[in-house]
DNA sequence: CATGAATGAGCGTTCATTCAT
DNA sequence: AATGAATGAACGCTCATTCAT
C-alpha cells in the first residue's frame, strides 16, 4: 500500500514519525468530534498499521505525541516573543496564544483528550515523564515571563501561565467544542418566570477578557497593589 | 433480580430515576477512573438493565444527567447563600463551592466527561437544552452575585463566574486527575544551566488562589489581607 | 442472523451451552488442524459472537469445556461397565476406550491442546478446578477398577488408569495427528549406511498392544501370554 | 546489531545455525510457558530478524530443528550407553532418560509443542522427513536394546521405546506443566460418599514406576520386585 | 412496566514473513 | 550474507442497545 522508501537513517525515521503525527492531525481536524482508529491514521499517512506500532507503542501514546508537538510549537513561539527586545507586550503574547492555541481547532481537543488518556491508558511512568515535561516548558516559560513584566513575584510567572491554560481549556470545554456561540434558549425557572434570554458568549471574546483580567494587574506601570 | 415493584406513579418514576443516578455516582466513586457499564449500573441498582432504558435514551445521558443534578445541589446551595441576609463574604462563596465542587471526587471529573460527551454523543438537541439550562443557572447565580457585589457590572457576575467553572475545570484536568502534588523533575534548560526544581503544586490551594485573583478586584472596598 | 427463540429456562440455556460446544466440536471434526476462532463457532451455532460469551468466559474455556463433555462421556460409559455385573473383562475395558477415544477423531486432539491451554491461557483457578474434577473421575474409576481386577492394590487402579491415558496422549501425538499409518522413508545413518526401511506403525494397533501390556499383569488369574 | 562477520564457510554456518538454536534455547528455559517470537530469539543471538530466516524456512521448523537437536543428545549417551560393555542395566539406561529428558525443562514441553506443530504448520514433505529420522532412531536404539535385552523379540525393543517415549510425554501434559504434585481437593462421589483424598503425584515418581512396570517383565531373569 | 438474552459493530495489537538496501 | 523496516492478516473481546417474553 505504502510507496514510500523505507526510513534508515535516524533522520528519515524522525520524518516519517511526523508524517504519522501529520496524517493523525489532518484526520482529527476532518473530524474532530471523533477519534480515527488506528486503520484510519495508517491509512492516511500511506502506511501499513503495523507500521504505526514501529514508531509509537499504542495509539494513546501517538495521541500524546500529537499534543505535545503542538505544544511545543507554541512554546517556542511564545519564549522567542518573550526574549524579543526590546519588550513584548500583553498583547502580543495574547497575539501568539491565539494563533497557536485558539485558532488551531485542534488543540484544545486534544489537549483535553490527552488529560483524559493520562488519567486511564498512559502507563504511569510515560505519564509521569510527559508532566515532567510539561512542568519543564511552564518553568521556562513562566520564567521568561517573570522576566518581561516586572510585577511579578518569583514563581508567579509560571502560576499565571497554569492558569491561562487552566481557562482556555475550561472555558473551551464550556463552550462545549462546538455551538461556542449558540443563542441558548430560554429556559423556565423553578418559579414558573422565565429568565430573560440567555445571551450567548464567544469562545474567543471570552477567553481573551478573561486573560486579560488575569494578566492587566501583574503588567508593570500598574499601580494595582498585587492581588 | 430486582423485586421493586412496578413504578407507575410519577413520584415512583422519579424516585427510581434518582436511583439509578446513585447507582451510577456509588460505581463512579468507588472507581473514578473508569466509566461503568449499564450492566453494573443496572445491577447497582438491583434493575435489569433493559429498565435502565426507560428511564435514560442512553448511558451518555444518564451521565450528563448526573451531573446536572450534582450542579444543582451547588447552585442551588450557592444562590441560597448569596440571597442570604445580611451578607455573604467571598469567603462564604468559596466555602460553598469547595464544599460542593472540589471536595467531591466526582463532580470535576463527571463534568469534564460530559463536556466530552457533548462534542460527540449526545444528539444536537439534547446539548442544547443542556447548554440552555446552564446558561439559565449561570444567569441567575450571575445575577445575585451583582447583586452581592456592587463593583460588578451588569454581565461581569456571570462572566466571573463562567471563568470560574472554567479554571476548576481547567486546573483539575492539569492535575490529571491524579499525582497533582507529585513533585516534577529538575530539568536542563536549552541553555545548558539547570532550572530551579520545579515545585509540585496542589490542585486546591492553586485553584484558591487562582479564584482569589480573579474575584478580589471586583470586590468594592475589600480590605481582605492578600492571599 | 440467529432464529432460534431465546433461552430463558435453565435447561435452555443448558441446551444452547451443548449447541455451542456441538458446533465447535462439529468445526473442529471439519477441520481437525486448526482451531476456529469464535466467529466460526458462533456462526456455525447460528448465534452471533457476543452470545457465545454469555455461555463460556473465553474461547480457551469453551475449548476445556467441550474436552471435559468428551471425557465425561467416556467415563459415564466405562463406570457403567465397570459396575455392571457379572464381570466386565479388559477386552471390554478396551473396547470401550476404543470406542469413547481412540475412534473419535476429536478426543486426542481437543486434549492435548487442552493440556496446553492449561498451563498459559487458563486462569489458575479455573485450571485447578478443572484438574480436581479430572482426579475425582480417575478417583472414581480407579477405584472401579480396583473392585474389578483384585490384582491391583489400593491406588494402582488410578495409577494404571494414568498411565493408560498417557499412554494414549503420548503415542497419539507420536503418530503426529495424521499420516499414523505411513510408512516412514528410509534415512541414512551416521556411517553412511541405510538402515532397514522403518515399518509403520498404526496407532490403533499400537495402543492395543500397550494397553494389554500394561494391564495384563495385574488381572488376576490372567493366563494370557502378553501381547 | 550484531557485528558478527559472514557465515561464508559451510563450518560457520553450521555454527551460526547452533548459535540460533542457542538462543532460541535459552528464551525457552528462561520463559517455559511462552514461545519466544523470532525478533527475541534474533535478538538474544545478536543477529537481526531477517538472518534468522537464512537459516531455517520458519519459525516452526526452527523449534523442530531446537527439539531434535536435544532429541539427538539424548539418543547419543543412550547408543553409547547400550553398547557399553560388559552390560548396561535398567537403572543405567532410566538414568539416562531422567538425565536428559525429565530434567531437561526443556524437553518435554517442546516435545509437545513440536507434536502440535507437525500436524498444522509444518510442511507435510517435511514432518515426514522428520517422523523418518526419527523413526531411524528409534529403529537404531530400539535394536540396541534387544542386543541386550534378550527378553525382548525383534521389534519390541522399537514399540517398548515408543511406549516409554509415550509416557514420558503424556504423563507429563497431564502433569499439566506445571503443579504436578498439587494435592487436589477431596470429592464427593454420586453415592454421597467422599472418596478418600486424592493424592497428588509427582511426574518423575510415577513416570518411574510406570517405565519400570513397562520394562521389567522383558528383562530377562529379572528378580525384581514389581515396582 | 420490567426483564435479561441476544446482538454485532468496532478496535487495538501482535508477529511471522518479506525484501529493499 | 546480513539487515531491519515494512507489511497486513488474524482475532479475541466489550458493551451499548434492542426486543421477545
Amino acid at each position: 500500500m505504502a510507496i514510500r522508501q523505507r526510513a534508515i537513517q535516524a533522520v528519515d525515521k524522525e520524518e516519517r514519525r511526523h508524517a504519522i503525527l501529520d496524517a493523525a492531525e489532518r484526520l482529527l481536524l476532518g473530524a474532530p468530534d471523533r477519534v480515527a482508529n488506528v486503520a484510519e491514521v495508517a491509512d492516511e499517512a500511506g502506511l501499513a498499521k503495523g507500521t504505526v506500532y514501529l514508531y509509537f507503542p499504542s495509539k494513546e501514546e501517538l495521541l500524546l505525541a500529537l499534543h505535545e508537538r503542538n505544544q511545543d510549537v507554541f512554546f517556542r513561539a511564545f519564549n522567542k516573543l518573550v526574549a524579543r527586545a526590546p519588550r513584548a507586550t500583553l498583547d502580543d503574547l495574547l497575539a501568539v496564544t491565539f494563533e497557536h492555541i485558539v485558532q488551531r481547532p485542534l488543540f484544545l481537543p486534544l489537549a483535553a483528550r490527552c488529560f483524559a488518556l493520562m488519567a486511564q491508558s498512559i502507563p504511569a511512568d510515560v505519564a509521569a515523564a510527559y508532566r515532567g515535561r510539561m512542568a519543564s516548558r511552564l518553568e521556562l516559560a513562566g520564567g521568561g515571563v517573570e522576566r518581561l513584566f516586572s510585577g511579578l513575584r518569583p514563581g508567579e510567572g509560571v502560576a499565571k501561565l497554569r492558569h491561562s491554560f487552566a481557562l482556555m481549556i475550561g472555558l473551551w470545554q464550556m463552550s462545549a467544542a462546538s455551538s461556542c456561540t449558540a443563542i441558548a434558549e430560554p429556559a423556565p425557572t423553578r418559579r414558573g418566570k422565565v429568565v430573560a434570554p440567555v445571551f450567548g458568549w464567544s469562545y474567543p471574546d471570552e477567553l481573551r477578557r478573561a486573560l486579560r483580567a488575569l494578566w492587566d494587574p501583574v503588567i508593570n506601570g500598574s499601580t494595582r497593589a498585587p492581588e
